[in-house]
DNA sequence: GTCTATATACAGATAGAC
DNA sequence: GTCTATCTGTATATAGAC
């Protein structure tokens, strides 16, 4: 029974809720130093001490704010290696899965954020890598070995190395524009680019007997 | 004889020259927000009338440097194209000094810059890619033509999306590391990674009778 | 062109009532 | 916890003398 008391331990207040959501909001559109306080506060329907009752500061609201995000992507990363994992196509269905999530506005929007301010917020950078490409980048290279066993690789290929260039293939020139404001490409073009990384990426790490 | 009071247009105004190595200083160190016009008018060692008479406003400033910066980079992109052309091992020569100048501490804070930006500045962003990638991907595109009528590489090889392909596979793991904030790699891994890379890419790429 | 001094606005953060 | 009202610093930009 008193267990239960302790279950809601998400939805503490719905102010703080609406903080959350009203500043996520306008950081991912604006960037760090643009969002004012006030412009938070009144996004959230709520006044300015309510806000400072909730976070003592802004810096540690956009803490919050994107540490919640690479926590999610954290979780998104995981549910698509499950997905990618059963599936047959395997690379290409995981490239066009990444790819996809990647050039979102809302992921994008995000690099942005966690690019510009990784001056000032060095531990996010380095929390957002681990959450996103690291994570991406040691799901990969298991997934990598275990194809490597199965005899589709090269045996002599480094599968740590072969990840890396794997994601470096299919970010390519699309992330690269994308990252810089030209409008996300839509699902085919995703989708063509990705099957050219894959056969490319095949045909450098593919087993030669295969 | 007239022509000669027309040279020195580079030169026109000391104040001009210190206010925009200040400024660049400053914004590279910092992006644009937290720069602030006294900032620059203190290290440039002006007043921030001067500085207004030279600039219309901060935004005029910032995009004179980056707009500079681009044309900088453009012309160091020319350079590098001339010696990567007569070099032999073409691939890796051209390889590691774009992985050098890409990885500077200067290179990538005005990547950071750029990305950060490229919502209140889309057209410095825009000439920021087609003085940089772009730029660098239609000179390497060439270049990959020539090589394929050599015969060095697959002739059914699209070499636009090879040179895409090839600075992906260049980037790799080191770029999103070093934008993100961690430490520029030295000397020797970017060599590493560079030759890895490149032989990768002739895996895939390079000619199957050669 | 260059300076000192200032206008004007808004930022982050808080005091004190309820 | 939540509000209204406010303190304090600093930002961009300009006025007017030289």
């Amino acid at each position: 029974m008193s267990s239960l008391s302790l279950l809601p331990a998400a939805e503490v207040s719905p102010k703080r809720a609406a903080i959350l959501e009203a500043a996520t909001r306008l950081f991912l559109a604006g960037g760090y130093a643009t969002v004012s306080m006030d412009a938070v506060a009144r996004e959230a329907g709520v006044s300015k001490a309510t806000l400072y009752a909730h976070f003592t500061g802004k810096e540690a609201l956009f803490a919050a704010i994107v540490g919640g995000r690479c926590a999610e992507i954290a979780e998104r990363a995981e549910e698509m290696a499950a997905h990618a994992a059963s599936a047959e196509g395997a690379l290409r269905g995981m490239g066009r899965a990444w790819m996809t999530f990647l050039l979102k506005p809302e992921t994008m929007a995000i690099h942005r954020i966690v690019i510009a301010e990784c001056a000032r917020f060095p531990e996010l950078a380095c929390a957002f890598y681990e959450a996103g490409p690291g994570a991406g980048r040691t799901w990969l290279t298991h997934r990598l070995e275990k194809e490597q066993r199965l005899g589709h690789l090269r045996a002599d290929a480094d599968p740590g190395v072969a990840a890396g260039h794997l994601m470096g293939l299919l970010r390519g020139e699309l992330y690269i524009r994308t990252v810089l404001g030209a409008p996300a490409p839509d699902d085919d073009a995703v989708a063509g680019a990705v099957d050219q990384a894959v056969e490319v990426f095949l045909r450098a790490y593919g087993a030669p007997a295969a």
